[in-house]
DNA sequence: GCCAACGTTGGC
DNA sequence: GCCAACGTTGGC
């Protein structure tokens, strides 16, 4: 079968919930090389997730943060498992509903790949997609780029922290973060419709303050590497950090310490 | 099963 | 920090 394609955003900022910081920026990621994603409590992101096969790609999203956009690609290196985080207590994302016996939360399995050449900010997607003309900086992704950028999850609806990415889709973020353009401009302006702000700015001046530490956010790649993962993990995974997200859980909890190991993850779920 | 209240996500 | 969109919950 067919490789899939998937977009999971992750927050970049630190953010405390329940005692726990659910940061997980890119540069958390590459130093991770894979991660559980965890913590995802919405059904239809899980639902996603239980799609997902070994290789699929992933577009490794950088939300609720100053600059949200895409910063790095990766791909799914271990299928949907039940998310033991919704058992722990002490989790940011407990779920006192759920036990082992009956799983209702999965996640799968992460490996970084490459950071994006430029990063490619949500608001140049926005701008694509509400502009009725192509922006000149990206007119190599061509009308029908641009048709499918219209057509993104993430421009259409926005809140669903795992969404599918049509192969099309795929290629033409490929090629905004390959060949970027829009940084001096800013997004491209907007054309029409315009809502807001068109971005912009991204790189340059970039934003400040953002996260914790910093940022990075925004673009981060430079460079990038290339390369691709591969990887796996089998194993567990060590590590990883955290990310995730909140939710609600609920409840219960106690406190922090717990093990868990690791946190992570995770998007958000939203739930 | 409908739908209003409520809570969350997440861009700005 | 604001607030719009939208998902979830729960009464009826």
């Amino acid at each position: 079968m067919a490789t899939k394609h998937w977009l999971m955003k992750a927050e970049p900022n630190s953010r405390i919930v329940k005692g726990k910081d659910v940061k997980f920026s890119v540069d958390d990621f590459e130093a991770a090389k894979t991660t559980p994603w965890e913590g995802v409590r919405n059904a239809e992101a899980r639902n996603l997730m239980k799609e997902m096969k070994v290789g699929d790609k992933v577009l490794f999203y950088h939300s609720n943060c100053k600059n949200p956009g895409i910063a790095a690609f990766a791909e799914v290196s271990k299928e949907a498992y039940p998310d033991y985080t919704a058992w722990d207590a002490s989790h940011p994302y407990y779920d006192a509903k759920t036990d082992k016996d009956n799983p209702k939360w999965y996640m799968v399995e992460v490996a970084f790949g490459s950071r994006v050449q430029h990063f490619v900010p949500l608001a140049l997607l926005r701008n694509i997609a509400s502009s009725s003309e192509l922006p000149e900086e990206v007119a190599y992704i061509g009308e029908d780029g641009a048709k499918a950028i219209k057509a993104m999850a993430l421009v259409t609806r926005g809140r669903l922290s795992v969404q599918r990415v049509e192969e099309e889709t795929w290629e033409v973020i490929e090629q905004l973060a390959e060949k970027g353009g829009w940084e001096e401009v800013g997004t491209g302006k907007p054309k029409t419709k315009a809502k807001p702000k068109v971005n912009t700015k991204v790189t340059s001046s970039r934003r400040k303050r953002s996260r914790s530490k910093k940022a990075e956010d925004s673009e981060g790649a430079e460079d990038a590497e290339e390369d691709e993962v591969e990887v796996e993990a089998d194993e567990e995974v060590e590590e990883n950090r955290p990310r995730q997200r909140k939710r609600k859980a609920a409840t219960i909890e106690d406190e922090p310490g717990g093990e868990s190991s690791k946190p992570r993850r995770s998007t958000r779920a939203r739930r």
